[in-house]
DNA sequence: AATGAAATCGACCAGCA
DNA sequence: TGCTGGTCGATTTCATT
């Protein structure tokens, strides 16, 4: 079963260790993990699996280098839709779907959505952009060239605000 | 030694595959990609090792997801700077270690940054504003508001263009 | 670049505090 | 519920092709 998070999970201090590890770089050895966080490697495995349960964990993946892929192009458009053209869920999903597009934002405010774009040449944002144009319900859009993009930090734990943290800590 | 690539990789069919399984799920075990991709356990594990020296998998790391830690604000918040202000690199830098700040894009044209904020709510949300205000350099800030977000597909493979697949067929 | 065998590491289980 | 120790199965490594 999926179980669904909702915010109502209460980690203690070793689990987000723990977590902050593990985001960062999954092919840590349970050794590894067993020492820097003093507990058996059962343990740690034990609360891995809980993780992965409690909905905390939701997966694992390989992270691939864009730029190997030849993919050093990247822009955020900026997409105004008519707004009589019913839900914009269905929208959304259809941006979502055109190739080139790597994340959707459905904002509040003028813009409607905002679209990370990440292509190889000139030649394929351009059609990138005629793609969702074309897309029925599609206002207008306006998109700008990224130069330069910097990872807030290693993850969403090392993020953490330290008010945030305190309020985990507290339980539920 | 961390080897740059710069888009001189040739991958063939199978490793394209098999980027396509490890990124959108990297606890495949070793049997079902042999199956799948027919090839000897061993030969994959040859192959992902070769990836990764390659530098087209950069690393492999457990997603999280932000509602279990109660991060269910989001905003784009785009940053102007005083241009007098000297380089963008380090203002980009400091941008992104503010706590809260998920992601950090340096664009062309009017607006000089985008960030990705995630929070808990709105008090939080604010001290991050007011923080990056603080900074040295920083001119003036406009937040939307994210309601939702949807990521384009399962990844960079999935993602890439059918014209960008070819060139990468292509060798180098 | 791929294979199969040997060594190493991780997953799972029964039992315990 | 959280942890321990041991067993089994999977993964990693290496010599060989």
């Amino acid at each position: 079963m999926s179980k669904q998070t909702t915010g109502d999970v209460d980690l203690d201090e070793t689990d987000l260790e723990l977590l902050e590890y593990i985001e960062s770089d999954f092919d840590v050895s349970l050794e590894t993990l067993s020492d820097h966080l003093e507990l058996s490697k059962s343990a740690i495995h034990y609360r891995l699996n809980k993780l992965r349960e409690d909905g905390v964990v939701t997966g694992t993946t390989a992270d691939l280098d864009p730029l190997a892929f030849g993919l050093d192009m990247v822009a955020l458009t900026q997409v105004t839709v008519v707004h009589e053209s019913g839900y914009s869920d269905a929208l959304g999903a259809r941006l979502s779907a055109v190739s080139g597009v790597e994340q959707v934002y459905y904002t509040m405010g003028d813009v409607d959505f905002v679209l990370v774009v990440r292509v190889q040449d000139r030649e394929q944002m351009n059609d990138v952009i005629e793609e969702v144009i074309a897309i029925d319900g599609v206002n207008q859009t306006s998109s700008r060239f990224v130069m330069d993009e910097i990872r807030g930090d290693e993850g969403t734990v090392e993020n953490l605000r330290e008010d945030a943290l305190e309020a985990l800590r507290g339980g539920d």
